[in-house]
DNA sequence: AGCTTATTTCGATGATCATGGAAATGAAGT
DNA sequence: ACTTCATTTCCATGATCATCGAAATAAGCT
């Protein structure tokens, strides 16, 4: 089942992504798997000073979009999927109640479909 | 085809979408489908004050997530659901290109199915 | 034209956020 | 205990954002 969310928790997930560092390191992560990147490799591929690395680590940790853990003198941080999953089911929560929702052409796979992969 | 998106009009959206008025009139415009809803009717279900609530949906249709048509002479506004794909789209790219990506438990629909969803 | 209704712009105030160098902390290894 | 390396906290500055009443605009109706 996937987690609930309170719309006040999905503000604080959706600001620690509105923002050009954050939403590379986010980014960044999410290609890199559940292996995940220490601090200091994001550092460098990013060009981020570590002091403002470390402020928007923690920033996108406290939203809970992306985890820490220790391996030797490292931290290092992953994405948090299931999170990112329940940010979009968010969105998306009863789409199109009233009636259909789809706008888009032929051949495009739009909002119904992302929900009928998420909700069910 | 799914529209490309800059990873500034990325953070565009995300903001617009990181405050709990604008996510509480996008979530309602998303489960009013294309219908959509005029101004008058978002401000009385959200009580939201005529000025803060048209600073937010100018703000909204900024960042491109929802659009605008005349009717009468109520504004309709409506969730752009193509652009909201889009957008999670672009934070999913090239989702675990290292290793598998799903920590998920057992029966969780998760980030790679959400993936094969979009990107596919 | 004149009236009514729907929505937007203006504007000043208070609040929150981002930056990055320097110093502090934490964990290993010798 | 000491050294080293990785990362975080501190702090002051500048910048951006949210609020909402009142006035302005725009559209339709008679």
């Amino acid at each position: 089942m996937i987690m609930e969310m309170k719309s006040s928790s999905a503000v604080d997930a959706l600001a620690s992504l509105a923002h050009e560092n954050r939403l590379a390191i986010f980014r960044l992560l999410v290609q890199a798997g559940k292996a995940g990147l220490p601090a200091g490799a994001i550092a460098e591929r990013l060009g981020i000073p570590n002091s403002s690395l470390s402020f928007h680590l923690a920033h996108l940790n406290r939203a809970g979009l992306v985890g820490q853990k220790r391996q030797g003198r490292s931290l290092i941080y992953t994405a948090d999927y299931a999170r990112m999953d329940a940010l979009v089911g968010f969105l998306m929560e009863n789409c199109c109640e009233a009636a259909a929702c789809a706008p888009a052409a032929d051949g495009d796979v739009s909002a119904p479909a992302l929900r009928k992969g998420l909700t069910t």
